[in-house]
DNA sequence: GTCTATACCGAGATAGAC
DNA sequence: GTCTATCTCGGTATAGAC
């Protein structure tokens, strides 16, 4: 009569991959809000509705909790931008690339908050984040910009200011929503509202639909 | 003998208003670094050679502490922007405006990583830093727009994708220089690279100079 | 009026129950 | 394998010395 025993799940109120992902995602909100230090896993395991030391259990650390964080976060980004140097226009591949990442940026505008609030301070942290995600990115950007130049297409503009103005004039409007809104600046995190964003963006970069190509 | 007594300082080791400054400047530091709640008075006492305590007594809080930093850096912004709408071309004033905005933003990139870390969640600190200095700052440039459009000079943007343009791609520079430094960016933070950064902000709002005015 | 000693609370991590 | 009880440390604020 043993073997039921390894079946049946007495213990834990819900799976464990469930608890996983709800802590990942309350992580995501505190992280975004409070920056790393300022944010508490007390605060993150009561958002989930776990108690505070389940983190260290599922996670190795507070750190390690913030790693998975970015990377899940990261996650979203990668299949809408992986694309963005196919097709046989490559201004026009471009272009569709910078609407899906502001799309996704909208949609989770922790992402970018967990990046700003590391981008102000050199740490350990800041050099995983740009060894492991960022830098990755930066190169495509570059290597996709270059293509768009050299079919004659895009503003006069060094692959570095794109990929500044496309992370900082593109996607912060999202994550600085809170300070925004006091302004009176209204800006939506629905993909029309980030669709339409990218419309300014891309103007800024010379991509307007019916511009000259 | 007793006149001596009032003049000759036998307790502190410096006067109280130097103090106070070399806390102030510390607090900036430490608040741009890790936020509000990621930052520690002992940090920014030890910082200023000083002991936590004597926060909380030249300062009635942490809170209070805070207020006073963001104060004192946009202290260094009012002079330069203040005549942003003076002179006989409005276009020139604006891009004079500009210049300096940058120019302060590189000298002090403390200000804007505040910004930003507020930026992200509503708080009371964030209604306060709006109310206080960015809706005013918001608003006169909504103004100097309207008049740099009526003269016939700059791009055709609304007043709002100015201020964005700005306070993003115009200040998130020299705020996020560590993590744009790792990516092989290079940022400086002198007057000249201020400079140097202002021509391509102003060529984005169609202000540069030697264009149709 | 200014600084030091200290209180008290909330932080992340671990030991041990189940 | 998973969760609860608890430890230790560092956080801000205050009480009292001078």
């Amino acid at each position: 009569m043993e073997m039921a025993s390894t079946s049946v799940r007495t213990r834990s109120r819900r799976p464990a991959a469930d608890l996983v992902a709800g802590l990942l995602d309350a992580a995501a909100v505190e992280f975004a809000a409070h920056g790393f230090e300022g944010a508490s896993t007390r605060r993150i395991a009561e958002r989930a509705g776990a108690h505070q030391p389940q983190i260290n259990y599922h996670f190795a650390s507070k750190e390690q909790l913030w790693r998975d964080t970015v990377d899940r976060l990261f996650g979203h980004l990668a299949a809408p931008v992986a694309d963005a140097r196919d097709g046989a226009d490559v201004a026009d591949a471009f272009a569709a690339g910078v609407r899906r990442f502001l799309v996704v940026s909208a949609a989770h505008p922790e992402l970018n908050r967990i990046i700003n609030q590391e981008a102000t301070s050199p740490s350990a942290r800041l050099r995983w984040l740009v060894d492991t995600h960022l830098r990755p990115l930066h190169e495509l950007v570059h290597e996709a910009w270059r293509d768009v130049r050299a079919s004659g297409a895009g503003a006069d503009l060094a692959a570095d200011e794109v990929w500044e103005l496309l992370t900082t004039y593109g996607a912060l409007r999202f994550a600085n929503a809170p300070m925004l809104a006091l302004l009176g600046i209204s800006s939506g995190t629905t993909a029309a509202d980030a669709a339409a964003h990218a419309e300014r963006v891309l103007a800024v970069l010379g991509l307007a639909p019916g511009a000259d190509g």
